[in-house]
DNA sequence: TTTACTGTATTATATGACTAATACGGTCGT
DNA sequence: ACGACCGTATTAGTCATATAATACAGTAAA
């Protein structure tokens, strides 16, 4: 069962998106592997505090892409293969980096600059986890 | 005469927050100085294609940050001191370091693959520069 | 089989973002 | 003074997001 534990708000975007990055980020990461069972759409809208409807719309996109699979009755499980996780990765990184590389850019950082701030902050984060599940969902 | 030339659309973020960042990072840049004269709010929403209350919204909040003023007749001008381009830089910065360095976590990126995603992704816009005004909007 | 959970669907309401159409008064150049 | 532009304000309508309250059918374990 996927755990929910280091779930974290991202600020103002809509929450049915947030738990879309969630899982997807989970996948492609590997702490999230095909076959694994989602939580219920009632208990997750439970354990976040939020509309069973909002989680009903995101788990309804995931398998609008095929990265989960549905049946009343009993749960969603995911359903991943080696190329629906490429194809995840590229997506996901290219939108993240593209938006940092632009966002810098426009504030006139240089790459040097650019390099140092994110190396920099990579280690605050190691100290202060900002959200350590321990990524040990499995077996 | 600031000008938007170099404005994108970030994709599904409000265009007023849209307007504000594009001015921050602007001015953090250092395109957009203090005392700077910004277009008018008709003329800014006829060149974005955008409604005229949208603009005001984001130069009302502009005004209520202290980053420019406002007066009935004549324009609205950049009011910039080295503090407040300090705060906005510190303020700027740490909102995207932080929301990249979370993502690429969140994915089980490391931090060598982080740099070197970065790097990677930081020459490939600058041949392709996705969005060049050649930013010589000054004197 | 009954009970308790699943996924799924529907209708209603509230709020924020954006558009639209106006209106009022201040400033500036002629 | 006049006209063309400024900032400012108000009211209304649309759309997406999120909530709320149900309802129905399928599955699984007791």
């Amino acid at each position: 069962m996927i755990s929910f534990d280091t779930f974290r708000g991202t600020e103002g975007t809509p929450i049915y998106q947030q738990i879309l990055l969630f899982i997807k980020r989970g996948a492609v990461a590997g702490t999230i592997r095909d076959g694994d069972e989602l939580p219920s759409r009632r208990m997750l809208s439970a354990l976040l505090g939020i509309n069973p409807n909002t989680v009903q719309k995101a788990f309804r996109m995931l398998e609008d892409e095929g990265l989960i699979t549905s049946q009343p009755g009993a749960g969603s499980n995911m359903t991943l293969t080696p190329q629906k996780l490429d194809a995840l990765k590229e997506e996901l990184l290219k939108d993240d980096i593209r938006s940092i590389t632009s966002a810098l850019r426009q504030m006139g950082i240089d790459r040097e600059e650019a390099l140092r701030l994110i190396e920099e902050n990579w280690q605050e984060s190691e100290e202060e986890p900002a959200g350590s599940g321990e990524g040990e969902e499995h077996e």
